[in-house]
DNA sequence: GTCTATACCTGGATAGAC
DNA sequence: GTCTATCCAGGTATAGAC
């Protein structure tokens, strides 16, 4: 992190804050103390907020390829795959308990300030679906991969919802199981394999 | 609505600004101009902006248990009151695809902004919850009411989400429809009503 | 109860020295 | 590339006249 340039380190910082704080609530004097840095340097890296917040959805973006690539690249069944998906409820439990999901929070962010960048911000959203209804197609849903795919995004952002409000980390464990039994159903009968196949991965 | 007390007049006009642009970025500039009130005199009704904020959380919770009653008034079955709940994103589909969920989105925001009120507005969450469970077990769902009340809310918070960032309102009614033959299923055999005699109520 | 005027602060943004 | 100093807009909040 030390050796990161001073862009880097400012986005970095951005991205924490904003999902931390959310983006209005994040000043420049937040991130400037964050990093060490004048508040009046800013604006040699960045000249407006709006380009930090870009800066920052393009990073997401590229992360959030690199993590979809990751979980394709290890080579197992689809349904392995969305496994992965739908796990990160668990991996993440503690930070979604605290800010809720990162995608959904800054989309309903953008929407309500009527942010020019929601578009660039909804494409985290559009990563996620066209990965997920390949993964559904490949597992042999022809017409309704895009259906189960949005589905399986809408359950999640769900339970990412209530998980904070609720701050109930036993509620998304349950889900998530409830969520692996549904994707079993979807499959082909007689390739299912058993629940305890797929423990918990925490 | 004219004849109302500045008082309320404050209180409705802050209850949308906050659901349309968030809490944060309406200012009190905002809410008096909306309703024709000079800036100043804001501070008679209310000394700070959390207050305001505790009066609109107090409306929404009285609105919602009002409706609840309502639906629940009308005297029909168990599953029929749920269908009530799952059609609201239909009936509110306009506003949740531009604003989300006014209870989701107010949570999330107030998450992240580390506010006091977080706990109060967590409320109307609980009431949905509760009233939910209530449902669930007049159903026939003895332990699990509550799971299956917090499954229900889940779904609808996803549906919201998402309906947001992709401003779809096909996806809505697909849900919705996924969600009452969901809600079909947790009845005891034998006792189910077609599909068709559950249109949805636009 | 309603208004004007205003104090005070924070946040975004700029200029210019180093 | 980093700093200090500064400007300006907007937001919260107060005082006091009417």
């Amino acid at each position: 992190m030390s050796g990161a340039s001073t862009h880097e380190q400012i986005v970095e910082a951005a991205d924490r804050l904003f999902y931390e704080q959310g983006f209005e609530a994040t000043s420049f004097a937040d991130i400037a103390s964050a990093i060490n840095l004048s508040r009046g340097n800013f604006y040699y890296h960045f000249k407006t907020k709006d380009e930090i917040l870009d800066a920052v959805i393009a990073v997401r973006l590229a992360n959030t390829r690199r993590m979809l690539d990751a979980w394709e690249a290890e080579g197992r069944a689809p349904a392995d795959r969305i496994r992965c998906f739908i796990h990160m409820l668990i991996a993440n439990r503690a930070k979604i308990i605290l800010h809720g999901c990162p995608v959904g929070t800054l989309c309903h962010e953008l929407a309500k300030l009527d942010h020019g960048a929601q578009r660039k911000a909804g494409k985290l959203f559009v990563l996620f679906r066209d990965w997920l209804t390949r993964q559904f197609a490949a597992l042999g849903s022809k017409g309704d991969a895009d259906v189960l795919a949005m589905h399986l995004l809408a359950r999640s952002q769900g339970v990412a919802a209530l998980a904070t409000a609720f701050r109930d980390e036993i509620f998304i464990r349950r889900e998530v199981d409830d969520m692996c039994a549904w994707l079993d159903a979807q499959r082909p009968a007689g390739k299912r394999r058993s629940a305890a196949a797929s423990p918990d991965r925490t």
